[in-house]
Order: structure tokens, then C-alpha cells, then sequence
DNA sequence: TTGAAAGCGCTAACAG
DNA sequence: CTGTTAGCGCTTTCAA
């Protein structure tokens, strides 16, 4: 039962609550003297008295309560989780939040109502947002005042700050090694390709590395659905009905790469040996797969830091100033690809 | 910016601020004649009002609040969700709540303070945590008056509502399933075995099994650690050092699992030729796996809503009324387990 | 260096 | 059926 308030301190240590408020805040603008202080922290121990953030919000107009929003992947689908990609993501976010007093209030994307309501009601000092949204929510939010976190997502206007990695790039990166390997027809497999979203950019970094190498992007060579486990079957799928046409895939995140693998093998085709792979994010997953996956590497717990750390950084400043963070990506080889020559055809 | 209070709805409606309260929260002691209500959500429209919820927990001492707390699997680490069981449970408690009109407050475990602060200070109107806590934890918490739902824990006391599963009947399935198959010397691999924790039961579980079927439990045969990939690895290290004695293991989480058959391979050992393997859960990851993972499946997705549920019913009632819910399990069997003879010794 | 007083936005008796 | 009043627990001028 919380039954001890401010008053009830103030009344032991034989000060005003003002005087305990002063003391709990190290309040900057008021000394206290030592004397003082002594007793109030005697009188906290003693009682063992906890603020009452509600109420110390309600004032101050601070929350210490940072909103996450992460997004459903399909709409009704309640696992919010499909990838471990969020899990991870979340950890860090969670971890550094706490790290500096702050506390999380978690949310999977509301369809109905939006997420502004939610983030307005309990009056949170900032918001990170995973993923892509449509542009009218974002647009809600904005107006709220609170400093907001874009991850992964390319809508670019000032009033976010964003970070996110170098998709492109990343996804250039893989390809290109792929065709180093001797792969001249590479699929591209990701979740839906949309305007602002990271698979565009992956796509566009698909393409660049092809056209480098003097190769045609092709249209059959593409699949695109949603991020999970299950459209890496399906994937897989359609990659045999298709004919089986190309030597190598690009897969822009490990649980679709996952779920095609284990399609594959379903119908007997192996990975490296009939068909090579690089993956995107290298979670846990990318390691425990078999094979093993080369993929190219983020560094979540770096993304779930910074994001926090950028809301933290404007809720100090005066005025709002973007911000925008890319964190860099690396290739990391495992067993998942194979040297491909002309005699192997 | 958060301008528009319940004051400015009442002025633009031109009624008071109560009756505006009144009509958002459907009173039931009170009753508004239809055209007032119309008025007032007329106004709510118009000016775009949200409650503040803080001021309203403040004064109604409800917060619509859940307060979430999942283990940081190790002290220091930063990654609480080195487990995807988490992930999958956190995701089914969030859709839940929310589809309740409930928010999570979420939060790793504070080794330093507790987590009781913080679920006092935000006022939660309940708790649900994950795990096992030390006892001590456990009973400040019970002093805050909030109903409490333990999930996994066999802490017994009327304070805590817990939700489990038939932990014991679960390992004795497995165990005998592989008795059934012709195993007669079979590994129990697992977390840390605690007093009050699901690995001591399924412990049990897994020497019920084996005296059933005339067999000793035999300690060289006990692999305990962390609930975690890693250990899984390590694991597989200690049984090749140990000299491969048993045939077929119990290993009771699908991480672990992973990590156990990824580290025998690396050795040339392979599931389920050389070894058969029984697991527990039933994430996700037991059907990505290769080989899939025959497992002891649980509906972690039902575990989450009933917890949910059960704080919801709690907070309902007028006094306290201990409840304990167990879910029950089921053997998947996919392709870990193979049938031993003689012969093959 | 401290305290009094006002108020954050809302709810909940109690009147009327 | 609706308004008045008094807080919920805390912060924060302003004065002393």
C-alpha cells in the first residue's frame, strides 16, 4: 500500500514538503543545508518513501517514461515478435532507458486509434518508433511536442530525428560479394518493398551492385512479402516453381532467410551447394541456422543506445535541432555461400 | 503540445468540468441526459481532447497500468531477451493488455534497487513477472497491495497468483518418450536447477522417467548453466569431454537446444545419428532448426493472455482470492529423435 | 536556507 | 441531471 507521501516525510524530519522536494531533486535554484538534508534522507529511509511519479509528472510536466512504439506485422496478428530483430532492438532499448532512469512504455502499433493518444495520455518525454508507418500518423505525433526517434525508417522531414543504417550501402555489399563469388543471377528476397522503408533502399543497392557488375536487374528475380519465418517458405516456394533460374540470393533480413533455407531443403535443395545466400541484421538466428549464415552485420544494441540517447539528448536541448544517425554495416562471412563457376552450371 | 484540458472541453461544452468526466468515463452513479453527452463529445472532437492519464490515476488511483518484469538473464548483461520464449510471451501480454485498454510498463531486472520502486512510483495497477525472484524481492513487492501474477515460478504463497505449466509432467514425457525409443542413458541439459524454479521440477520430471523404466538418474549425466545459446555450445563441449555416454538428451529450452546440436556438429556429432534430442517449448526456433526440434510444446501465447487475465480479474475484485492456473503440454515430434537398438551401441 | 501557497488535470462525494 | 468543492502527491514561484 502506498501510504507515505511527501507530507508524511516532511512531517518526520520536521521540515516543509517543499523542503523534502528540494532535497530528492538536488534542486539546482535552492541550497539546503547538510543538516537539513540529513534529516529528510533519515526521514525517506525511516518511511521508506518512494515519489509518486504520477503525481511528480503531473507537476513538472516530466515523465521519465519513454514511448516504443514497435510495429505488428500483420495487422490482427498479435506476435509482435516475428523477428528477433525487435526483441533484440528492444533490449538495448530497455537496458540503456534504465540505465538512466528511464522507464518504457511499450506499445504494438494500434490500428484504430493510433499511437498519439497513447504517448499524449501518460504525457511521455519522447517516443521511438520502429519501422515504417504511414505518413499521417506520423504527422499526429509530430504535433505533439515530444522529441521523436525514427529507427529505420527514410521519411525524411526535420521534425524526427532518425537513425538508421547504411541500407544501401549494405545491401551493395552483399550482392557485390555474391557476384565476387562468381554469381551472375542473384535473387532479391524481402519483406514488402515500400516507399521510405529500408527494403527500397536495399533494393535500389541490389540493383546498383548488378548494374556495376554490368548485369540486368530482373523482375523475375524478385520476391517480395512480408518479414518472417513463414513468406521464407512460401519464398522458397516460388522460388522452384519459377524454375530454380538463379545460382544465389540476397535476403534482406535472417528469419526470411531462415524460413527459405528450410523451404528449400524441404524439396531437397541444398544451401550453399545448389544455391548461395547473404543474409541482412545478423541476429542470434544468423549463427544458430544451419548453415550458418553470411550475412551482413548491424549492430543492434548500437541502434537501441543511440535511440535513446538522441531522445535523451532532446529533451535538454532549447530548441529542436535533427538530428540523424547511420551506423555502419560489415560483412560477415559464414557457410552460407559458395564459389560458383562456369563449369558448375 | 498537450494544451487542451478537460477544462477547455467543459467551457467550449458549455457545462462543467465533472460532467465532462462524467461522460468520458460512462459513470455509472451518475447519468447524463443524451443531449449534454452529445455536447461534450462534441467538444472533445472539436478541441481534439485526451485525457491526461496521469492526472487521472493521480486522483482515481488506477492507472491502467501493467507493470512487466522480465529477467536479465545475466547480472550486467544487456540482453533480456537472449531467449525468444520472452519475446513470443511479452508480445502475447502486450496484444492483450492493450486489446483491455491497458498499458506495459516494461522493465528488465534492477539488481540494485528492485523493481518495487518502480512499479510504485508509476502506480501500476498490477504486476506480472517472469520468472524466478529471490524471496526477498518477491515480498516487497507483496506489500504493495497490486495483484501479482508469477509466471514459471513455484514460489507458493496465497500473496501471488501464478500461471505455469505441468513442468514436471512435461520432462517425464520426454524423457520417457525417449525411454520409448530405446534410449536407456539420456543427458538432462538446463538452465541453473534453483529451488522454486521450473528446471528443479522438470529435473524431477526427467528422474521420474527414468526410475519408472527401472534406469538410475545418474549426475554425470546433469549439464546445468545458463538459458542461453552460448551455454548450449558449452554443453556440448562438456558431453564430447565427458566421453559421449549418453545416447539421447533432454534439454530444456529450444535455445539451449541450438546451441547443443550447432556445438556437436562443429565436432562431426550429429542429431539424430549420433544423438537424440527432446526439447522444451516449442518457440519458434524448434521448427527453424536443423534438424527440427521434437519438443515439448507449450502455448506461451495462452500463458501471456491468462496473465493478462488474471491481474484484470484480480483488480476486479473485492477481496483477494489466490489463483493458480496451469496450462497443459504437449510432445511435437519432428526430427531430433531417432530409434536406438542394441545394435547400434 | 526554508516555507506558504498555488496549481498540474482529473475524479468523486455531496449538494441541489 | 449537473455543478461545487475538495483533494490526489508533487513542484515551483515568491516571500520571508
Amino acid at each position: 500500500m502506498q501510504r507515505v507521501s511527501i507530507k508524511d516525510v516532511a512531517k518526520e524530519a520536521g521540515v516543509s514538503a517543499s523542503t523534502v522536494s528540494y532535497v530528492l531533486n538536488n534542486s539546482p535554484t535552492e541550497s539546503i543545508s547538510a543538516e537539513t538534508r540529513k534529516r529528510v534522507m533519515a526521514a525517506v529511509q525511516k518511511l521508506g518513501y518512494v515519489p509518486n511519479l504520477n503525481a511528480r509528472s503531473l507537476s513538472s510536466r516530466r515523465s521519465n517514461l519513454i514511448g516504443v512504439l514497435i510495429p505488428q506485422t500483420e495487422p490482427g496478428k498479435e506476435f509482435m515478435f516475428s523477428n528477433p530483430f525487435y526483441g533484440e532492438l528492444l533490449s538495448a532499448i530497455e537496458y540503456t532507458a534504465r540505465q538512466h532512469g528511464y522507464h518504457l512504455l511499450l506499445s504494438g502499433t494500434q490500428e484504430d486509434q493510433g499511437y498519439a493518444n497513447v504517448a499524449r495520455n501518460r504525457g511521455v518525454d519522447g517516443i521511438i518508433i520502429v519501422g515504417t508507418y504511414p505518413g499521417e500518423s506520423l504527422n499526429e505525433l509530430k504535433r505533439m511536442g515530444v522529441p521523436i526517434v525514427l529507427v529505420d525508417s527514410y521519411v525524411t522531414d526535420d521534425a524526427f530525428h532518425t537513425i538508421g543504417i547504411e541500407d544501401k550501402e549494405g545491401a551493395r555489399m552483399a550482392t557485390r560479394y555474391l557476384i565476387g563469388k562468381g554469381h551472375q543471377s542473384i535473387a532479391f528476397i524481402s519483406g514488402s518493398i515500400r516507399e521510405n522503408g529500408v527494403n527500397m533502399k536495399r533494393y535500389q543497392g541490389y540493383c546498383d551492385a548488378l548494374r556495376e557488375a554490368g548485369l540486368t536487374p530482373d523482375e523475375g528475380a524478385i520476391y517480395s512479402g512480408t518479414v518472417d519465418y513463414e513468406y521464407g517458405l512460401t519464398a522458397a516456394r516460388q522460388y522452384l516453381d519459377r524454375g530454380r533460374r538463379q545460382t544465389a540470393a540476397f535476403i534482406t533480413a535472417d528469419v526470411l532467410s531462415m524460413g527459405f533455407v528450410k523451404g528449400l531443403r524441404q524439396q531437397g535443395v541444398c544451401v550453399p551447394e545448389d544455391i548461395s545466400i547473404v543474409s541482412f541484421d545478423d541476429v542470434y538466428l544468423a549463427n544458430m541456422a544451419y548453415p550458418s549464415l553470411t550475412t551482413v552485420h548491424q549492430d543492434i544494441g548500437e541502434k537501441g543506445r543511440k535511440a535513446v540517447e538522441l531522445i535523451l539528448e532532446a529533451a535538454q536541448a532549447k530548441e529542436h535541432r535533427h538530428t540523424e544517425c547511420i551506423l555502419p554495416l560489415r560483412l560477415v562471412e559464414r557457410d552460407s555461400v559458395r564459389e560458383w563457376r562456369k563449369s558448375d552450371d
